[in-house]
Parts: structure tokens; sequence; C-alpha cells
DNA sequence: GCCCGTGATAGAACACGTTCCTGTCGGGTC
DNA sequence: GACCCGACAGGAACGTGTTCTATCACGGGC
């Protein structure tokens, strides 16, 4: 019985895994108008109705797609030591190679970014999620140890700003060079580093 | 013919205008679910292909709304000096101004910024357009004259932590209260201010 | 006066997210 | 072994943004 009860465990695991490599498959392909879900569920091979069994919306979807994607970038980054002498450098270290990884799949960014921004009170909790593994990733580069609450709030800032620039590239608004520069502008502003 | 002419242009200036008072009208009651193109058709009295050729998307309604909504606001504080002795203090009182008129209608607020964040590439010049109304508020209640590009920005900066304010209050993500609380910590953080 | 193009109207039609219903199956209970 | 229950498959149905079609009304040029 033990065996079985973990079978079905695995099924649902399995499916769940299936759906979100679907969704990310799609969205790397075309974008979030591609992520749809009557496709999702054929390509994962589940009904519609056990696809919204698994995930109430579109939106919830591509969020739990964003953060099993976080979560990933997050161990990569806790695993090496963030290049860079200042607290300024290293973040503009670490945000330039998420930027690299988000404009190597520009239609996946865009997928992610808008279900990031058109998610209503129902996602609050997966968006807190997303938002704390990025806010630990940018403490984490900045400062060794444990950040004080001044820190996080800082962190908060510069998500934010990652976050609106990140918004004008994907709505073609400002270019990728711009969204760049205006970010680091911000952080040098924000956090301490060289005169 | 000189009259007929003008006619003519006061009833699509009528139209637009109609259509516009009722966007926001549905938006302050209902939010961004309650704008809906048929209701704002028959309410205008016009057509739905009408209301399409005028505003070819529910999104290009709805920013084009927060654009004269933010070109009001922009007179009023053009019309009266910010008070206030630093820039940081200028600019904090200018947002918590607009943080007020934003939650004594939250419905609309909730429509505005919905739309706005779900601008596609087809809307980036109107978002420009609001954009450099809002980083004009922002310059013009830091300094007096004109902006240098540095100046300009640091309120872009301010302005993209604004944004993120709202999306985090516009999805229930945070309170009011602790968006003000961010929001200042920014300004503080970007601005010229009391040591 | 007549014709034509332009923009308006009414309404059907379509696409996709979401919901609902009905039948089926596998696994645990007695 | 009979039975029951919860989960899934398959697919119809619904709501709303968007598009398309047919028709009409008006104003300018011959």
């Amino acid at each position: 019985m033990g065996e079985s009860t973990s079978t079905q465990l695995d099924q649902r695991l399995d499916r769940r895994r299936r759906i979100l490599d679907t969704a990310i498959s799609l969205a790397t392909d075309g974008g979030y108008d591609a992520v749809q879900m009557r496709a999702v569920a054929e390509r994962s091979e589940v009904a519609l109705g056990t696809l919204y069994r698994y995930f109430p919306s579109k939106v919830h979807l591509l969020v739990a797609a964003m953060q099993r994607e976080f979560e990933r970038a997050e161990a990569r980054v806790r695993a090496a030591p963030v290049p860079g002498g200042t607290p300024a450098d290293r973040v503009l270290h670490l945000l330039r190679t998420l930027s690299r990884d988000l404009q190597d799949d520009p239609h996946l960014t865009e997928a992610l970014t808008r279900a990031f921004v058109s998610a209503d009170a129902s996602v609050a909790d997966d968006i807190a999620t997303v938002e704390r593994l990025l806010t630990s990733m940018l403490t984490h580069a900045a400062h060794d140890a444990a950040p004080s609450p001044d820190q996080t709030t800082t962190a908060r800032v510069v998500a934010d700003v990652w976050l609106a620039a990140l918004m004008g590239w994907v709505t073609g608004r400002t270019g990728a060079a711009e969204a760049d520069a205006r970010l680091e502008k911000a952080v040098r502003l924000l956090l301490p580093g060289p005169a």
C-alpha cells in the first residue's frame, strides 16, 4: 500500500512536471499567446479539466513555471560566489547574468513577465514566492551575511526597478541596452560601490 | 462648408470624449473587468465597430483614459508650486498626493494599472506619453529648472518604483501603507534631502 | 440631381480562457 | 467479489475581447 500510494503521488508529480514542461516549451516557442490552455492540455496528455485541477488559471500556471525557473536560477547563484569587488558590482553582475538568460529566450521572458504582471490577488502567494527568490538572490549577491531589514528593502527596490525594466523591454518600449543602462544607474544610486 | 467640416470634427471629438467618459465611469464603478467593450459601446451610444475604430483594443482605450487623467493631474501640479524644503520632500509630497487621489478611486486605479501593465508593443506610444507626463511631474516637483539628463534618469527610476508599488497594491500583495513606505524609502535613497 | 466614398450601425461570427457535465476507471472498504 | 469514491477523459457550453459582413446615411464632385 505504501507502494501504491507513492505511485499515485508519482503520477501526480509527473503530470505536474509534464504540464510545466509543456508550458515552458510553448512559451519558449511563441510567447504568452502561444500558451493556450487547450494546447497545454493536449501536449501534456491530460484533459482540460485536469489541467485546471492542477493550475486554476493560465496565470497560475505560468507563475508556477516562473517559480520553478527562479528556483533553478537561485540554485545556480548559490552554487558559486558572485564575482565583483563591491555590492553594486556583484548585484550588477547577477542582474546581467539574469538578463542574458532572459534575452536568450525572449518569448519565454515575455510569457512569464506578462503572467507576472497580470496576476491578481488569487496568485498573491506564488508571486510572493517569486519575489522572495529574487530578493534572496540579490541580497546574497550584495552581502555574504544575512541581510539587514534595510538591505532587504533596498533589494526590493532593485527588484522593482528590474521588473519595470523588464516590462519596458517586453512591451518593446525600451531596448535591452537602455533597460540595462537604467538598471545600472539605479543600482549605483542605491548600493555602495566605488565613488 | 467650414461649419459642416467643424461639425464633423466636433462629432468625432464628442464621440471620443463620450467613450472615454464611459470607460472612466465603468472603471470607477467596477474596475477592469467592468469595462466591457459592449457595455462601453452601448453607454456611449456608438456601435461596437465604431468603438474599435476609435480605440483598437480595450487596453488602448484604458491607456488613453489614463493619459487624459494624467494630463489633468499634470495641469494641477503645474498650477501650484509643490511644497517641501528638499527635492525628496517635494517629490514625496507629490507622490502622496497622487496616491491619495488613486486610493480615492480604487477600482479606477486597478483598471488603469492593469491596462498599463498589460500593454504590448502596439500601445508603446501611448505608454510613452504617460511615462513622460509622470516623469515630467516628478522632475518639476524635484527641481524648478529644466532637469538634467541625470535627474531625468532618477525620475524614471522613481517612476519605476512607483509603478511596482502600484502593482503590488492593485494585486493585493502589499497594503497601501507598505507601498507608501517602500516608496518613501526609495525616494530618500535616490534624491537629495536632509541627512 | 446623381453617384461615390467614408464612416456609422446592427449584429453575426470567431477565439480562447474558463466552467460544467457525463461517463469511465482504478483502488480502497466491507 | 460487490461497492463506492475520487480523479481523470472527453467534450459541450459560456463569456468576453475582437473581427467580419451587410446595410445605411451623409456630404462633395460631376
